[in-house]
Formats: structure tokens, C-alpha cells, sequence
DNA sequence: GATGAAATATACCGGGGGTAGATAAATTCA
DNA sequence: TGAATTTATCTACCCCCGGTATATTTCATC
């Protein structure tokens, strides 16, 4: 969490000796700060701006709309995966884990709501079905692997079923959340308990057989 | 399945007698051709011209982009919930109907790929994440309806969950059929059952306690 | 000082959604 | 019969956004 840059210069010509030009991480974090302030529906000019810059310095420094979204969206992701991991460490119930896990998610949710809503929703236009999926892309992997690990998946054809439940994982978790920063009629703690009583058990539920 | 109405008239002016203006159906009947002919990326004003007709027209019968993915939405969403419901109807084994459900709900994706992607992308652009959600909105009551009974969801804490379990359970299904579109991997019955585990068994699997 | 390199700005293009105002045909009525 | 009205549509435009070609300013070097 570092202090946002200021926006450095907007005077064009070589920067003189002590003077650091605009790169790829400050506007990044004019991007990141400007979403915050204004919402998910902010356009590269405005970033542009914010940085005090204009829009050609982004397109030169990051590339385009879809690098901006996808390097927030890297960003984004390497937090909550980080806060996601402090949550379950050490956890000996997989249940008590996963509660966790979704806890975190929710909570990075609260805390990044404009973000997490311009990296999904492909920066408020643009949008292919596509963007999405790459942002779940970041994590579908490592989610794999945790999922493979955590149902105990040895044969092959399990082990084969852990990428998509990763991506169903990833997708329920993100419909829910829409909905829930659209409705907003439970707790987080209520909604992470739900979640996690479907995420654990199923449909089944508590059924013993078959 | 209708027969796709073709483009009746160009012309301004009243109609006379025997003519049929167009209207609302009209244009969503070819939006839809359209968008399966052409991919989920086509313009308003593309579908206009495909209806024989310009932008205002749409505008006017339908209105707006918005309004048009909606219409089409919900056109989509009948027509699948009617096949999922014939697929599951008559199924006692619950774990046989979710994986009939999972199956009938691939199997509509691959008919009405372009179609599917047009309507849960927003029309491939100008889309808020809202607009997926208005989709998932669609059939989110239905299931959950489904999914309490399902669960044999009794108290009113337990039936709270429905909704958001609807929300996942789709979010789930449409990202897993996203992923699955771009990488084609495995063949559609690998997937429904991989699916139909998840969903049934959680991420427990068959362990027998907690 | 001239030359070149680095960093940025200006100004434009094309496309998409949305809209105001003009236009054309058929019915209605004096 | 011919004007007024109603209905249905088209033409032309606006604005915003992402992307890009070109000009410009500043510093370092020779």
C-alpha cells in the first residue's frame, strides 16, 4: 500500500539530471488512484491526466486500454492473493480454511470496490466476454493447484478436474459478489457462512451417501 | 424457432393495408440472426441494417443497446430454461438432475454460442459488469427456487442462502463455459461431469464427516 | 552554438451509441 | 379532389472513447 506517486511533470524534453520521467508503475498508480476517487467507468484520457500526462505517454508506457486493465488487474490479484494466504495459513479445518479464504475475498472486495469492478468489468466498455476471463486467468492456476491439493486429487482424471473448478470457483465468488455490492441485504460474515456451507458441501449438504 | 422474419421495408411512410410495420420481435429476430451469423461483436447499427431498417428504428421499437442485450436475454434464457427443464424433469437421483442440468446448460451454450456471448458480454461493449448480472438476474430467482428444494432448505436462514447460491451456481456454470469455449480441452461429458462433482459433492468430496 | 536523443504534446481518425429534425406515404376529412 | 393528419421512417449530426501520426520541447553531447 504505497503512497500514491504525484504526477511528476508535464513538461515535454529530456528530463534534466535529478528528474524521473513517467513510467509504466506511476501511471499505473494514477490509474489505481483515480479509480478509487472516481469509479470503474473512468477512460484512458482521464488516467492520462490524473497522471498528468496525456494519453499517447500511456499508450507508450503500458499499451493500450487492455494493458492498463490488466496490469491493475495484476496488481490487484498479487494483493488478494497475498491477503487470501495470510487468511488460511496455518488452518488445520478445510472448512475453517475456505470460510477464510472467502472472508478475505469479501474483504478485498470492500476495500478495492471500484477497482475490482474496473478490472472485471474490462474497464467500463470494451468488453469482450473476454477481459473477465483474463482477469480470472491470474489466479485460476494457483487456485488449481490449491483445490487439487485440498480434495486430495491423485489420479489423473481428478487432477484434471482442479482448472475448472478453479474458474467455477473464481466465478461463483465474483456473480455473488456483484450481486451482493448490488443488494448489500446481509452481513459479510453471513454471506461469507453461506458461501462457504455451499463451497464445502455442495448440494448434497450433510446427506451421507452417494 | 422460428423462421427469421425477413426484412419487410425501407420505405418511410405509413404503411397500407396489408402491410406489417416492424416492430419490437421483428428486430430481435434479427439481432439474433445476425449476432449468430456474424459473432457477438456486430453494432446497432449492423442490426438495424440486417433488419432493413436504421438506428432510430431500433431505438425506438426496442430501446437501446441496453435494452436490445435484454431483450435477447431473456429470449435465450426461456429457451434454456425450457430445455433444462425437460432434461432434469422426470430424474429422481438428485446427483443424475444437477448433471442433466450442467449438460442441457452446455449443450445451449454450443447452439447459442455467439449468441450467449453477445448477451453476457453486454453487447461487446459499453458494459458495466451490471450488465452480465441483469443476465445471471434472469434466472437467478428460478434456480434458487430449485436449489432450496434441492437442499431440502427448511428454516428461514437456510432458505436466505438460496439466492446467492443461485448467483453462484451461475457464475460458476458461465465462467467455467467461458474458459472452456476459448481452450475446448475436453470433451463436453468430461466437463458436465467434473461440474456435476463440484457441484454436488462441494469441495468435501465423499469424505464422510464435517 | 549546432546536432541528436529523449520525452512528451497536439491534433486527428474511425467507430459506436444516442438523438433532433426532416421526410415520405397512406388515411381522413373538408 | 386536395389539404391536414397520422404513422413510420430516414438523414444528418453530436459526443465520447480508444488509438495513432506528427510536431514540439528540452536536455546532453560534441
Amino acid at each position: 500500500m504505497s503512497m500514491p506517486l504525484e504526477p511528476r511533470r508535464r513538461r515535454p524534453g529530456r528530463p534534466s539530471a535529478g528528474e524521473t520521467p513517467v513510467d509504466r508503475a506511476t501511471v499505473l498508480e494514477c490509474a489505481e488512484r483515480l479509480i478509487r476517487r472516481e469509479g470503474p467507468t473512468v477512460s484512458l484520457e482521464a488516467i492520462a491526466a490524473e497522471a498528468g500526462v496525456t494519453k499517447p505517454i500511456v499508450y507508450h508506457h503500458v499499451g493500450g486500454k487492455d494493458a492498463v486493465v490488466e496490469g491493475l488487474a495484476w496488481r490487484l490479484n498479487e494483493r488478494h492473493a497475498d491477503a487470501a494466504r495470510d487468511a488460511v495459513a496455518g488452518r488445520r479445518d478445510p472448512a475453517a480454511a475456505i470460510r477464510a479464504f472467502v472472508d478475505a475475498y469479501l474483504d478485498g472486495l470492500e476495500r478495492d470496490r471500484n477497482l475490482y469492478l474496473y478490472v472485471t468489468g474490462g474497464g467500463g466498455s470494451g468488453g469482450d466476454p473476454e477481459s473477465v476471463l483474463r482477469f480470472a486467468d491470474q489466479s485460476a492456476a494457483g487456485l488449481a493447484e490449491r483445490l487439487a491439493q485440498l480434495r486430495g486429487a491423485r489420479t489423473k482424471k481428478q487432477r484434471a478436474a482442479a482448472l475448472p473448478w478453479a474458474y467455477g470457483v473464481i466465478g461463483m465468488l465474483h456473480f455473488v459478489a456483484l450481486w451482493w455490492l448490488r443488494t448489500a441485504d446481509r452481513s459479510r460474515a453471513e454471506l461469507a457462512e453461506q458461501l462457504t456451507d455451499l463451497l464445502w458441501t455442495g448440494l448434497r449438504g450433510n446427506r451421507s451417501s452417494r
